[in-house]
DNA sequence: TTTCTCACA
DNA sequence: TGTGAGAA
């Protein structure tokens, strides 16, 4: 029954909506669009609409950032995210041991501690 | 009225 | 990222 994923996707909410909805600005919500991190559909007269699937996407962003994760950070996060689908895919034939588990949750943690921004806007002072 | 794109003292 | 201009 994937009908309610079909419906998160379906792209109703105007940009205003999103505004209250996320707390983020248009200016930041269109720069996060150029920077691929969400893909809202384009209406009549040009206008972006969102889907609740971007709701949530911008949200996510939304935390990554509050952590001090920067744009390349949450884009590797993203790209990695479509690895691991692609992997999945592969791994149901051909099942990941033990040993390469452990290997993957190394380099991901290794690998977030290399994400975490060197002191930027999101590192007030106090 | 709302949103869009573009450009920057 | 903010902000203002000019258009739709």
């Amino acid at each position: 029954m994937k009908e309610k994923e079909l419906r998160r996707s379906l792209a109703v909410l105007p940009i205003g909506t999103v505004m209250k909805l996320t707390d983020l600005s248009a200016r930041q919500i269109r720069y996060y669009e150029e920077q691929a991190l969400i893909t809202p559909e384009r209406n009549a007269g040009n206008r972006r609409m969102f889907s609740l699937n971007d709701i949530d996407r911008l949200l996510e962003i939304k935390d990554f950032l509050a952590d001090g994760i920067n744009m390349a950070g949450i884009k590797e996060i993203y790209a990695r995210q479509k690895q691991r689908a692609e992997q999945k895919q592969a791994d149901l034939a051909k099942p990941l041991t033990d040993r390469d588990v452990r290997r993957i949750l190394h380099d991901e943690f290794l690998n977030l501690g290399g994400l975490q921004s060197d002191k930027g806007p999101n590192y007030p002072a106090r």
